[in-house]
DNA sequence: CGTTAAAGTTGACGTTGTCATCTGAAAGGT
DNA sequence: ACCTTTCAGATGACAACGTCAACTTTAACG
């Protein structure tokens, strides 16, 4: 038997599912609380017990992303038996298969002005980046390369995303930039 | 007294202007036509007689502001009085200045999916960029460095803004991170 | 001077986020 | 067993928005 509770969690989860999904479709302007509710299959106003307005459900769904990669990045850091610099990659490549593969949700991940409640989640990953990286150049210099690597990754999803960084204009391709940032990391 | 053309090619300017000014104070949803049009001096349905709807507008104020930043660019450039790493520095900095002063307007230069018309005007940049850069890592070397330090920067303003870059966070800030990325230019 | 083309206005429509109000049923106390 | 509370959900309504169609006005031109 479904209780009251389970019944509401269950909404809840089906209105986050529908408008990840909505996202992924048809971009932000897909969107729309009417369509979340329909395919959660209740109606336009039930996402108000749920979440104030559509923008917390928009939060929601971007902190619930930040979270499955923070939980990726400490399974990660926690695997001893693959090299740092593998483990690294992969936190990196995880960030770009999600630029790339989804671009809408990325770009909900970053969006300013960032609720606190999702920075939260974001910085979840820190704690495990900042470990793999102090194993490959040091704690000291951790922070410091930390930050120029995710910037970079950054950098390079969202001018790929928006047309600015293709093979053609600058003979060069997201890889080749981040092995030569990679290359450069000082062995300690 | 003043034609037709010209009157019109004023309103069109006001309109621009209007979307801008717009943008600038209230971010992305303040950017309505109706109030476009009413800060423009016309009715809401005037923006229809120079633009073809609503996001064309927004292409043609990004693509502005792409113009005037090649036009600094080139200047930039075909000053020979000023050392080569000067330059590149001003050139970045005018690009820092955009993000961080008009953090909407940058991030309406970035969205996706971008217009050919605008990509065209933010291409002509790329030119004196280069030629700054080769002068400093020679030529061949200036489309990659070229890229990484255009993304860096891109990925810096966007980390920035949406909170994720923050000095107690990661014990550093752009300017440390740019610093070291053109302290690591090699020097041909 | 009549014709034409284009700028601008206005009414209307569908869509959207949001609120107020209403319904129904599970939960909990007596 | 009954009554009360509480809350998920449905629905009607409203304002704001982008957009279109129809209309008006006026400069330009043969």
């Amino acid at each position: 038997m479904i209780s009251r509770v389970e019944s509401a969690a269950a909404t809840r989860r089906s209105l986050l599912d529908a408008a990840a999904a909505l996202l992924g479709e048809g971009g932000p302007e897909a969107v729309t609380l009417r369509e979340v509710g329909s395919r959660a299959g209740v109606s336009r106003g039930a996402p108000y017990r749920h979440f104030d307005d559509k923008d917390h459900l928009l939060t929601a769904v971007a902190t619930e992303a930040w979270d499955a990669l923070a939980d990726e990045a400490v399974a990660l850091s926690a695997d001893p038996a693959r090299p740092a610099h593998d483990k690294l990659r992969a936190m990196l490549s995880g960030l770009l298969a999600i630029g790339r593969e989804r671009p809408h949700l990325y770009r909900l991940m970053h969006r300013p002005p960032a609720a606190e409640e999702m920075l939260r989640a974001a910085a979840r990953s820190q704690v495990p980046f900042l470990a793999v990286l102090g194993d490959l150049v040091g704690p000291d210099r951790a922070h410091h390369y930390g930050a120029l690597l995710l910037t970079s990754v950054h950098g390079i999803l969202g001018m790929e995303a928006s047309g600015q960084l293709t093979r053609e204009k600058w003979r060069t391709d997201a890889d080749e930039i981040l092995e030569t940032l990679l290359g450069a990391l000082p062995a300690d």
